[in-house]
RNA sequence: AGUCUCGUAGCUCAGUUGGUUAGAGCGCUACACUGAUAAUGUAGAGGUCUCCAGUUCAAAUCUGGACGGGACUACCA
């Protein structure tokens, strides 16, 4: 095999094809990893998918990312195990196993069994495995899914559970009432997911209702502490209204008791949870008046308590300050003095009469010390009053308070969404219309009303509003206490604060602001799920809940059942062989407490994310194998995990939650969180868009690489993607269209020559400047490529290769450099240009085989396959390439930067002047003011000539006095000194003659006269650039100016002419079918014009075309005509 | 509503510690090249850097606000 495969064209899908079929045969994967068994791990954990839906294009972006890392760092050496995963418990497979069997979560024990329904769930969950797998191997992600980790098998539960009884005995783990999202008309809590379905919010119009708590009177506070400021507010309400105790106001004789009374006022879109009030909730920093007014229903004198920062909202300023004694029911401005000001914080522990007292809500009831004032963090000045009403049973907010403050709880409505038997007149009644009865009464109306009329009343007014509603029922959800098993996450909210700052997140903005927040804001984990598939929570209690059991493994289970059968009687059998951890068995299972009483395991499931984010104990079936310690070592925590950024407050957040509280640590040092994939107009991909995007068709159509280039490239990861099949085409086209064009010329002269790479390797030193520039080149590249990579920074490292395929080694290197594969014999330089551009396509493969694995073992294969070079195989079982410091040159690297400005400049004059390439010039003028420049343009002095075609470099010193300077300020260092003088300063330097710049390079420095100062500027001040040469054809970009001398000599034009006709020739030898080694005799028909060039080019032109001979006829028969610079004429070629 | 994020050419994106002519690729137009040819080069057109205000001698860049897209969390008076 000593030929480099050639190919008719480019077909990234078949190579693809290709490729996976070798990695299987030879098992690359796995020998990726064996062979690096002994090296340092490089941890990574998979986040598990769950596969009861289509993969999506989405997760071909993460998945990329994965693949991406994982490759690159086992390249580098590391041993990277990757263990794929699938996500099997939750609601969404529930749902969906409910949609299938159309039926709903009442159904579920009535018309189909636990265990029917859970075996269904069982089958369903992995409907689409094997689109999984399939979309897994065709995108050439590496993950190993022969033996994946599952989460309802019960090993991963057995970890599960052990993990919760870690929590357990540290008391973190516990039971309380929390308030969920729940709909009356179906009977059921809503997860947070259901909340979130589309339609599911829903403008709405309520009566709301501004509500007045009337303070405490100190006579009615016997028994508890009296603070002091209530006093002090009745008697300034009291001495407020004093001078008008007998006067007529608002409607009645003023009462002065009555007058003294202060209300607090709060607003509620929600009056129906008035009668289950318990505190009042005030921001410690908000400022609050207390209000000398009249109530606006009754007209009677009264005095609130209100924010500041809200009182327009209640009253008009012009009222402020208005004379009382005028109020009558008929004022519309109603007039209103402030009396006091204070900060909430001095509000609290103000108590406060129930404002709407039943047989059901008394203070007994409520437990704790209700009716007072509390603080509380959330309240704003935004909308209502800055004082909250706070009914700790139908609202999170309110419960996490009032628990806080110790204000009790009242749920003065049922499940089915009506209000109690002691409600009084409300008893019985649905607070929305849950029944659909057409004779349904507002019950909040009925409630107004009568605040209204006792005076209890500021305001009543229809509001609209966004409000949850169920999805099933359309009915609105109301938030109701639920019993529920959570884990004190925020016992530990520091140390996680803390860690998360050890951790390197992609982008850090992710860690900082969007997880960091979430942290600062933590509340405890709600971990029970009522629904029916899911890891159990391995709870056991008694009925009296007196006593309580957490089991931590099967054994244990086993173990706590036989006792139970030895001490209740029963004859429960349990084997770990036959258990199914599941309900309904695990529910029947009944265990045995201490003091001899039957226990039942709490009906709840564990939260899938408790799952997944126990995934990386949980997948090694830790602690019940072997070693147990020692496999945790090498496994956690993670060295790298990536998914969507929306799984930070997801996977991300209960990874870090259990590292945090089991082992006090990481659960990952690195994290990439890659944003969403939308559509190419920025939309939402979603089924009933009907824009999403098929993974499979796509790959199969584009191919894998080509789409995973794209997702890599186009733009970070982090930031959302446009995703356009337009950009797959580019990058097919640019990228792999580039790089398949340069192995294919590389494959086409390299097979001519037979390289294979058998000679020694020339020292880098001994190579032409150009091959020890594009390897410089190279190895600067590594050296980027690897840092980005380093820094999780793949968009980086993908446009960087980029520009050295195109920018480079195509555009430049293999343009300038392809006479050299052609031409002469092969030796010493052919022998490096060789040796250069294979060892290019070799790196830039390596370097590549991370993002494209596929195109980049191709590209490898086929020339390791020849050279055997290098003793892996696969691209993906060699190292990634290490920079080789010695053969950057950054000043190589600046003069070639030098040469291609300079050619692009001479073809552009060349363009503007309209003399073509092949037209040979004498020369062209290099005004140079800095040495340094002049140096390094020597130095390429060759290659610039015979890239523009022309015969000498002149340098121009500004001694020669040809150059019109042209001078600029340099504002970076002008600007800190001048300052505010800069403006003039720039004006006046603008304004300088060449002379003066004369002045200035002599002296190294000038003073300028700006308004009348005197102020030095010096050479670091200025630019100061060759714009011109005057007589000449200029052109110039960024400080290079380029002078060409256009004029055309007889023999230039000989010249021309010669290159002209080797052009036409070698045209037609290529359309005639030449090898291009044939020798050919050449006849031309004779012309004036053309035979100096003929004649003194003879050698040359011979030379290029692989003529013996050219003669010149006067008559040409069966000869190609031809176009010489105008000049036309026939011409006939012979193979010798 | 809060938090995060994005807004630069028709499209996709760069844009260094603020520094005066804001770049690239694609697309478009014209020309050239023709032993990589389904390749390549050169040139041209195309911008209110989303808007407003501020800081500064100087703002795409810094600050504040608004608007628009997206995500997450929440829906709470």
């Amino acid at each position: 095999m000593s030929k480099y495969s050639e190919y008719k064209g480019l077909n990234m899908p078949s190579i693809e094809q290709d490729m996976l079929a070798t990695w299987k045969a030879g098992d690359y994967f796995k020998k990726s990893m064996d062979q690096r068994r002994e090296n340092e791990s490089f941890v990574f954990y998979e986040g598990p998918p769950s596969a009861n839906g289509m993969p999506g294009i989405h997760h071909v972006i993460s998945r990329t990312i994965k693949d991406m890392f994982c490759r690159f760092k086992t390249m580098q050496g590391y041993l990277v195990e990757r263990k794929a995963g699938w996500d099997t418990h939750g609601l969404p497979i529930e749902l969906f196993v409910e949609k299938e069997l159309g039926i709903t979560k009442e159904d579920i024990g009535k018309k189909i069994s636990v265990e029917d329904y859970n075996n269904k769930c069982r089958e369903v969950v992995m409907r689409y495995k094997d689109k999984w797998e399939e979309i897994t191997e065709k995108m050439g992600y590496w993950v190993d899914m022969s033996n994946p980790y599952v989460t309802f098998d019960n090993n991963y539960i057995e970890t599960l559970w052990w993990a919760l009884k870690e929590l357990y005995n540290k008391d973190l783990l516990y039971k309380s009432v929390s308030i969920q999202p729940y709909s009356p008309a179906a009977g059921t809590g809503l997860s947070s997911a259901e909340l979130n379905m589309p339609g599911t919010y829903k403008d709405v119009k309520d009566t709301t209702v501004v509500a007045m708590f009337s303070l405490a009177a100190p006579a009615t506070l016997s028994g508890f502490t009296l603070h002091t400021l209530q006093t002090t507010l009745h008697e300034t309400a009291r001495n407020a209204w004093e001078p008008f105790v007998n006067l007529p106001i608002g409607g009645g004789l003023l009462a002065a008791e009555k007058a003294a009374e202060v209300y607090f006022m709060a607003w509620t879109t929600t009056p129906w949870t008035l009668p289950s009030n318990c505190g009042l909730t005030v921001g410690p920093n908000i400022e609050y008046v207390l209000v000398q007014t009249f109530n606006p229903y009754t007209h009677q004198p009264t005095n609130v308590i209100l924010a500041k920062g809200l009182l327009g909202k209640y009253f008009k300023p012009e009222a402020q300050s208005g004379d009382l004694t005028l109020y009558t029911t008929d004022t519309k401005a109603i007039p209103w003095h402030i009396l006091a000001e204070f900060k909430g914080s001095e509000l609290e522990g103000l108590r406060y009469n129930q404002l709407l007292p039943f047989d059901g809500n008394t203070r007994e009831i409520a437990g704790g010390d209700p009716f007072r004032v509390i603080v509380g963090d959330f309240v704003t000045t935004e909308d209502g009053t800055g004082i909250v009403h706070t009914a700790p049973a139908f609202g999170a907010d309110d419960n996490r308070v009032g628990k806080k403050n110790n204000i009790g709880i009242l749920t003065m409505v049922d499940r089915q969404g009506k209000f109690n038997d002691f409600t009084g007149e409300f008893s019985g009644r649905y607070v929305k219309n849950y029944k659909d009865d057409p004779d349904y009464k507002d019950v909040d109306v009925d409630i107004a009303v009568k605040m209204k009329i006792s005076g209890n009343a500021f305001k009543v007014e229809k509001y609209e509003h966004t409000y949850p509603h169920c999805w099933r029922t359309d009915k609105p959800v109301l938030y109701y206490p639920l019993d529920a098993w959570f884990i004190r996450t925020t016992a530990v909210k520091d140390r996680m604060i803390e860690l998360n700052k050890t951790i390197n997140w992609k982008p850090k903005s992710t860690g900082e602001g969007r997880f960091g927040n979430w942290l600062e804001n933590m509340v405890d984990w709600n971990l029970s799920r009522s629904r029916y598939w899911g890891t159990p929570l391995p709870i056991w209690a008694t009925e009296e809940r007196d006593e309580l059991k957490c089991i931590g493994s099967i054994d244990e289970l086993i173990a706590e059942v036989n006792k139970a059968n030895e001490k209740l009687g029963t004859n429960q059998v349990l084997t770990r062989e036959g258990l199914d951890m599941h309900k309904p068995y695990a529910d029947n299972i009944i265990l045995v407490s201490d003091s001899g009483k039957p226990m039942r395991r709490e009906p709840d499931l564990v939260d899938v994310w408790f799952d997944s984010g126990a995934m990386p104990y949980a997948q090694l079936h830790y602690p019940f194998e072997q070693n147990p310690l020692d496999m945790l070592k090498r496994n956690f925590p993670a060295d790298f995990i990536a998914e969507g950024v929306d799984q930070t407050r997801g996977w991300f957040y209960t990874l870090h939650a259990l590292g945090v509280m089991l082992f006090d640590s990481v659960a990952y040092k690195a994290v990439v969180s890659n944003g969403l994939v939308l559509d190419s107009k920025g939309n939402k991909m979603s089924k009933s868009k009907g824009n999403v995007v098929d993974p499979f068709a796509t790959i199969e159509k584009y191919s894998a690489d080509a789409t995973r280039w794209y997702l890599v490239t186009n733009a970070s990861p982090w930031d959302s993607l446009k995703f356009d099949l337009e950009g797959i085409k580019e990058v097919q086209r640019k990228y792999f269209g580039t790089l398949y064009n340069t192995y294919q010329f590389f494959a086409l002269y390299a097979n001519v020559d037979n390289f294979t790479f058998k000679e020694d390797y020339i020292p880098v030193s001994q190579r032409p400047e150009i091959d020890r520039w594009i390897l410089s080149s190279l190895h600067t590249l590594v050296k980027d490529v690897t840092r980005f990579l380093n820094d999780y920074e793949p968009t980086q490292a993908g446009r960087a290769m980029e520009y050295f395929l195109d920018e480079q080694l195509s555009n430049w290197y293999v343009r300038l450099c392809r006479r050299r594969f052609w031409k002469g014999e092969y030796e010493f330089d052919k022998i490096c240009a060789y040796q250069t551009l294979y060892e290019c396509l070799e790196t830039l493969s390596l370097l590549t085989a991370p993002i494209a694995p596929f195109f980049a073992d191709w590209m490898y294969q086929n020339l390791n396959k020849v050279s055997g070079r290098n003793n892996s195989v696969s691209a993906h079982l060699a190292d990634f390439p290490l920079a080789n410091e010695t053969y950057i040159d950054a000043d190589l690297e600046e003069r070639m930067h030098l040469a291609q400005d300079v050619c692009s400049i001479v073809l552009s004059i060349r363009k503007k002047v309209n003399i073509k390439v092949r037209q040979p010039l004498q020369r062209i003028l290099i005004p140079v003011m800095d040495p340094h420049i002049k140096e390094q343009i020597e130095k390429i002095a060759e290659l610039i000539k015979s890239e523009v075609n022309i015969k000498e470099i002149e340098y121009l010193t500004d001694n020669d006095g040809f150059i019109k300077k042209k001078i600029k300020p340099n504002f970076k260092s002008l600007g800190a000194r001048m300052g505010a003088k800069m403006k003039s300063v720039a004006a006046a330097i603008n304004l300088m003659q060449q002379n003066d710049i004369n002045i200035l390079e002599q002296d190294r420095s000038y003073v300028l006269t700006v308004d009348g100062e005197q102020i030095a500027i010096g050479m670091e001040d200025v630019d100061i650039i060759a714009e011109d040469v005057p007589g000449w054809s200029v052109a110039n970009k960024d400080n290079i100016t380029i002078a060409l001398d256009i004029t055309i000599t007889e023999k230039l034009q000989d010249e021309g002419n010669a290159r002209e006709i080797v052009n036409r020739v070698q045209k037609i030898r290529k359309e005639s079918g030449f090898e291009v080694t044939d020798r050919i005799i050449v006849n031309i028909e004779e012309r004036e014009a053309l035979k100096s060039a003929i004649i003194n080019f003879n050698d040359y032109i011979c030379a290029e075309i692989l003529a013996d001979s050219i003669n010149i006829s006067a008559d040409i028969q069966d000869g190609i005509e031809i176009d010489v610079n105008d000049i036309v004429l026939k011409i006939s070629i012979l193979k010798t």
